[in-house]
Order: C-alpha cells, then sequence, then structure tokens
DNA sequence: CCCAAGGTTTGACTGTTGTCAAACACCGAA
DNA sequence: TTCGGTGTTTGACAACAGTCAAACCTTGGG
C-alpha cells in the first residue's frame, strides 16, 4: 500500500468521517495493487471479499446472464464499487474488469463490517452512500423504463455534457459498444440513433460530439432531476472526479 | 399511533435492534393512519418529511415522466419504504398511493436521522436494510437489460409460485395491468406473452395462474440467484410476509 | 337485477429494436 | 509502413413491442 494513495482514500466521503485510528487499522489490512487493462478484478457470483477503490484508471461494472451480457456501470477515481456485497456478506450481483491500466484498493470485507460496528461515523458514512448507490440505481431503472433508447441517448450526451462544464462539445469517455450496452441498446442501434440526432442539435465524429442547438436536445431530453439527478457527485463517492460508478 | 401496532414494527429487521428508548421516542413522534384505496401518499419531487411503514395493505411504488408512467414496486406489511430519501433529506424519486385500503406508519425524517446517528444498532440496521434495498433495485435492473419480456414475465411467475409455497397454481396478487407495468411493457403485451406462454407449461385463467410443466418454464426462465434472488426476505424488512417492495 | 365503469383481450397495424453480414475506419505491433 | 485485430457503420431483414380501436368480461353500485 502506498502512503500517497491514502490521503485520497481519507478524503473520500465514506473515510471522511471515521476515526483516524480506525481508517488507519482498516488501511493496515488492506492492500493495492495496480492491474492491467482488461483484467476482470470481480466475477458475479463470488462471495464478496474486498471492498475495491478505484485510485487509478477506471473498471467497468457488467453483468452476465444467459449468453448475454450488459454494461452496469463504470467507476472511475477516487470511487468505490462492490459496497452492498461486502456489507451482506452475499455474492457479488455484478462483474468488474478494467477498462485500461488502474491502481484498486482492496479493503477486506470483514474489517469493513467489524469497523462500522464499532465507529458510528463511519456507519454514518456507510449510510449516505448507500442511499447515494440506491437512488442512483433506481434513476437508472427509471430511465430503462419510461424513456426510450433515443431518449436515453439525449440524455446522456446533455449529461455529459454538462459534466464537462457545459462545454459544446467533448470526447466520449469510453467506447461506443460500452455506451451502448450502458444505455441498453445494441451498438448498431446507438449508431442509428446518433444519426436520427443530427436534426436535433447533436452532430458526432469520431470520438466527438458536438452540440449545435441545445434548445433542440433540451427538447428531446426534458431534464428530469428526479431522473437525470442533481447530484451526481454524491452518489458513490467520486471526489476528484464528479462522477463514479455513474452513467459509463 | 394504536398500541397494538407497535410490536409489528418493532419486529421489523430495521427497527430490531435499536435501543428500546430510541425506538419509543421515534414512535412517540410518528403518527399511524389508515387511508382508502387509491390515495396518493407521496409524489415524486416532494421533500421527503416521513419514512412510511405499512403495517395493513398494500401501496404502489411508481414513476412518471413526459405522460409515462410505470410501476417500480409494490410494498407489502410489514414493509417500509422512501427510506434513501429520507436519510439524503432529498426529493422523493417515487411516488406512492395505496392499492386498498391500507394503514401506514409515518415517522418523521428529521427523527429517523438523529436517531441512527446516536443509536449505532440503528444505524448497522439502517446499513443492512439500504443494502438490500440496493441490490434489489440491481437485479430489477438486471432483469430489465438482460432479459426479454417475455422471460420477465416467465421469471415472475416462477418466483410467485415459489413464493406461494412452490405452489403449481396461484392467485394473481395485482391486477394485470400493473403487472404489465411493473414488468416493463404494456398490458396488450402481457396478455399476449401469456398466452405464449402456454406452449411451456403456464395456463391462466382469468386472476388464477396453473403452472402444468415446471421443468418448461424453468427451462425459459434460467433460474439465476443474482438476478432472481435468493434474498426475498432480506429486501425492504418484508418479515410476516416475506416479500415487499419486492416485485408487484 | 341491471347498468356503468374499468380492466382485459383481440385484431390490425405501425414503429422500434435486434440480428446478421459486409464494408469501413482506426489503432497498435511488427 | 503494413498488417491484423477490433471497433464502428451501413444495409436488409426479422423479431419484437407499442398503438389504436373494438369487443368482451368482471365488478360494484343503484
Amino acid at each position: 500500500m502506498r502512503a500517497e494513495d491514502l490521503p485520497d482514500v481519507r478524503r473520500l466521503p465514506l473515510f471522511r468521517d471515521m476515526l483516524q485510528g480506525n481508517f488507519e487499522a482498516l488501511m493496515q489490512g488492506s492492500y493495492a495493487h495496480t492491474f492491467p487493462a482488461g483484467l476482470e478484478l470481480i466475477r458475479q457470483g463470488d462471495p464478496a471479499d474486498f471492498l475495491h477503490v478505484v485510485v487509478e484508471g477506471s473498471v467497468e461494472l457488467y453483468s452476465r446472464w444467459s449468453d448475454r451480457v450488459s454494461t452496469m456501470a463504470v467507476v472511475r477515481p477516487v470511487g468505490t464499487f462492490i459496497l452492498a456485497a461486502c456489507i451482506k456478506d452475499a455474492p457479488y450481483l455484478m462483474s468488474a474488469r478494467t477498462l485500461e491500466r488502474s491502481r484498486v484498493i482492496l479493503v477486506p470485507a470483514s474489517d469493513l463490517r467489524a469497523t462500522f460496528r464499532r465507529d458510528p461515523g463511519f456507519a454514518v458514512s456507510v449510510i449516505e452512500e448507500l442511499a447515494g448507490c440506491y437512488r442512483a440505481v433506481v434513476r437508472h431503472a427509471k430511465g430503462l423504463k419510461l424513456r426510450t433508447s433515443r431518449e436515453r441517448v439525449a440524455a446522456w450526451l446533455l449529461k455529459q455534457a454538462i459534466g464537462a462544464g457545459n462545454a459544446s462539445s467533448f470526447v466520449l469517455p469510453v467506447e461506443k459498444r460500452l455506451l451502448a450496452s450502458f444505455l441498453g441498446m445494441t451498438p448498431e442501434n446507438l449508431s442509428r440513433t446518433l444519426k436520427t440526432l443530427e436534426v436535433d442539435g447533436v452532430k458526432v465524429e469520431g470520438t466527438r460530439v458536438i452540440l449545435t442547438d441545445r434548445r433542440k436536445l433540451e427538447a428531446v431530453v426534458q431534464p428530469d432531476i428526479l431522473m437525470d439527478g442533481p447530484d451526481p457527485e454524491t452518489y458513490s463517492s467520486g471526489v476528484t472526479l464528479p462522477r463514479a460508478v455513474s452513467g459509463a
């Protein structure tokens, strides 16, 4: 465990309010490791041994069932994942793999459980974190059930633009096939959908997206605080980057 | 607040491990009320004032966006809902309405937040509850993304049968249009889908479902512990009935 | 008992989405 | 630079799901 990782972890909302002694003890039993791109960190169904904290790089969470695969989220620094499984001491519901070379801290689940039982400050942080995660998944589910795939694409683009400082142009942070999977559609369908969004103010050139008419795009999206969220940073302890375990 | 409601609430996993004094104080500030059928208890977007505990009857959680509506869950006794919004002191992401005459206990959100900050036992219960809720929504999202609507219908039917003590026949606990909405499809589509499931061992007569060939149905469903759940009772504090905020 | 209201089913149709195959573009390694 | 692998786009098609309208069934109230 490199000493320079510790301050980043300590600043996470999840670890911010715990007693210093407990934090040190928890980190004592943890270890950090740098993994190459494309490595499967956890496999769905396996017992939850470690809470994972992404310090560098990015990690994809995905699910598999009967020869179908779907991306559920992408975690960026400094973000955590698989907290709920650790708490319940239950099997992971999702698999995780690195999208690029990534540094991850592994916190033993048993230590984690023991710690929030005797550190009320930490317990409150865990509560806040979980409540945020819950609301994020509810938002995602709402999007899947209430919006068409075209509307989901438009909403995601608008959210990205806002996240990039309200820029009218930005570069896709993930591959299109991953984005398609995250949004619940096929790559082919995403490709075609992006074309049809041209009339609504979206231009895509390779990995660059240019919003030529914000108004028109917003008319398609009909942004809703209860679905698109006012609080990307609240969810899942993204702290240096405002968004983790969020949307692709 | 009727005294006879208290034991049921106290037995909930959420309230089971807190100090008696804190429980009493929390209930002191709460009040119970019986609502008629079809009443909107909370509206999405409203500030989260109360944690709701369903003691009798049943409550539908649903979301609305741009003239579309979707059922997200049904809560039965003794179950709670809208915990995450109360914790975050954030707007409700879902609306709730009674499906029938229902008795509901309202626990002030501010008291709730104050209590888990000074009662570590309660904090741990809240953590467990939220982790369970989170995993349940993840499961629902997985179903929406990985299964076709036909597979979702089949999976839901199988789960109901198992919930009814592995019965080969049971009565639908909700209207079909609500079930359709919960499963992310139209009533017409559900109706047709049920027909096509006849060849796979499902017979539907009005509100009664008869499973004539369990094997065939299981072949369609390919039940998966990571999606269909081994722990319906873990989620959302269903205690007298094994399932709440669950599936329809 | 009958009626009205609302849930359900059916049919015909439309629109969306997935599938398969091929062509193309891009990127890293040799 | 060239090559191979992989991601992306396009086209044709099939499968699926939503819409609208009408008929049917069930239920509860008068």
